[in-house]
DNA sequence: CTGAAAGCGCTTACAG
DNA sequence: CTGAAAGCGCTTACAG
């Protein structure tokens, strides 16, 4: 099939295609009757704009791009990334704008994966996901000027504004619950320690442990790679201690339900012997047994939210932060009062 | 920053934009000389070619398009879909192609998604999936003539190659291990009825149940929508019959995990009352209690094959459906003998 | 309000 | 082996 462009649309219009580009682009320069006519036969003849042509002679390309860096064997079962993605999506596709999304191997592929959509003009602009400390791809969209929202922050974004949630009143909330239900040695299984808010959550962990009176030697942070292999290493690490925890807060789901099954094959009950609680909730935690006790937030949302300000960005608007709500706990039976042996 | 072109390059060359892009492309019409010249050049600068100029001059957008279309909560947490696009990623990148992403509400939507990147040219091929019984998307893009892989069949392909397994076998395989093991109430909690892929294995199902001699009326399929809710209900409702089965299929790992809770819930032991088997296996499977036996496939090497399929059609290569390797049943704590009430 | 034209950055016949 | 030129399908000043 033969793809309609706008001289075929000028031509059974009997107009110019300058005539028909301002008509199908709401501009100015037609007169009404004649705006009507072109958009109708547009529509006959299932006409839309070739996004080369279009990205071509200056304006948009109409996609963002997402690359995302962390290992295939995480990626695919963390719901996340999942989540993020759909509510990116709703957002870009109400706008019909495309995702274009890469999976690299590393932060150094990431920046050439930027370098290269910046040269080939591929997107307007990108989310970036997993924020460093020191993070060496932001000065690289700085200085590319292309534009970019962070999924994350507030801090170490440089001049990038940044989609984020108060992770560390998040936590708070958390360690505060379990310090009420009796718990006094809670640890925690973290991700991966250079990323951004890996860091402010086992600072806040370490802030509210210490305002709450408990023992640092019983409040340690165990890190990990998200992976259920190493969410499971951990915890039996953990739970063959002299003093072993009585509560574990997990960065992942997946390493949560991994840290439960530990759990119960060394014969602990939980909640009996040891409370779970995962970070973030997923439909994952409610169809274990106990159903988890999570940290819940709106992650469709969150992508939505970054989405909005990414293209806000493109449009040439200044954007600044964005401050999303806070997570809030969800108790389920994974957690009670610790058994006094 | 001003992004370089290939008349920057020709100037500091000191030849012609056509013989930069000669050089550029490995065509034949530049002396060695001086293509090792430009392409020392366009390194230097960082150049790469701009996709719009590219695509517009006839040349390839360098994208293919994927549009998915499950409701996001599924998406969201059957590691599959993202066990499928790393792979497919692996391909493309190492050929410098992009995927473009889509997630769409339903098949309509799916349609005018195609329709659409036909018509801005915004993708060189598309890879279908999820392909249903007399599948609407087919004819469209037959007609369309875009590049088309599916991933599934051989049937129901229509003209479009297809890469596939040969899930009939496989789950031959599973029904005869039961049988092995003594099993002769065996039910099955199926995916989406429309789905090519659920009846191809609903079929094969009923023929090996009565190969073996099965009682038809105790190897029900029950259909769900992929969802732990639905998995959970489908189990309980199976669980509470008077013939209850002894062993359960379950048509994904999510759906499996949720059975596998019920099944404990309602006080059988598994796999001593109830085993259970999920379809396709995936970390998930090895991280809960006992875990579970899964019908294993390289779903990344799958998706590597589909895209480099794709790419070969993009290509104008003449391509025939592909037969990947049928999965293979990976056993493990949650299937044994019935235990004989 | 409308038309003719230049230009975006490539690719690719077509001459030399 | 190399250069000059047309063309892909849009957008957008610039004249009428």
């Amino acid at each position: 099939m033969k793809r309609p462009t706008i001289a075929d649309i000028a031509r059974r219009a009997g107009v110019s295609k300058g005539a028909v580009s301002y008509a199908l682009n709401g501009q100015p320069g037609v007169s009404d009757t004649t705006r009507r006519r072109i958009l109708a036969i547009a529509d006959e003849i299932g006409f839309s704009p070739s996004s080369a042509a279009r990205a071509l002679s200056g304006a948009r390309a109409r996609a963002v791009g997402l690359a995302l860096c962390r290992p295939a064997r995480t990626l695919g079962i963390e719901p996340f990334f999942m989540g993020l993605i759909s509510g990116v999506e709703a957002e870009l596709s109400a706008r019909s704008y495309a995702l274009t999304l890469q999976v690299v191997a590393d932060p150094d592929a990431e920046i050439a994966v930027y370098r290269r959509w910046w040269g080939e003009r591929r997107v307007d602009g990108v989310l970036l996901c997993d924020l460093r400390t020191d993070d060496r791809r932001v000065p690289v969209l700085e200085q590319l000027q292309l534009p970019a929202v962070v999924v994350g922050g507030p801090d170490g974004t440089g001049a990038l504004p940044g989609v984020w949630s108060d992770e560390a009143a998040a936590l708070a909330e958390t360690v505060e619950y379990l310090v009420a239900l009796g718990h006094r040695r809670v640890a925690r299984v973290g991700g991966l320690p250079e990323l951004q808010h890996t860091r402010v959550r086992t600072d806040a962990f370490r802030a509210v442990c210490a305002r709450l009176g408990l023992d640092r030697g019983d409040t340690v942070t165990v890190p990990s790679d998200y992976t259920g292999e190493d969410g499971a290493r951990a915890t039996r690490r953990l739970l063959s201690a002299a003093r072993r925890p009585t509560a574990v807060i997990y960065d992942n789901d997946v390493m949560a339900i991994a840290g439960l099954s530990v759990a119960q094959e060394m014969g602990l009950t939980v909640p009996g012997d040891l409370s779970v609680v995962a970070w973030d909730d997923s439909p994952l935690c409610r169809l274990v047994r106990p159903p988890l006790t999570a940290l819940s937030r709106d992650i469709p949302a969150y992508g939505g939210q970054a989405a909005r300000l990414l293209l806000d960005a493109v449009a040439g608007v200044r954007v600044a932060a964005v401050r999303t709500p806070t997570g809030h706990l969800t108790p389920r039976g994974s957690t009670a009062p610790p058994r006094t042996p």
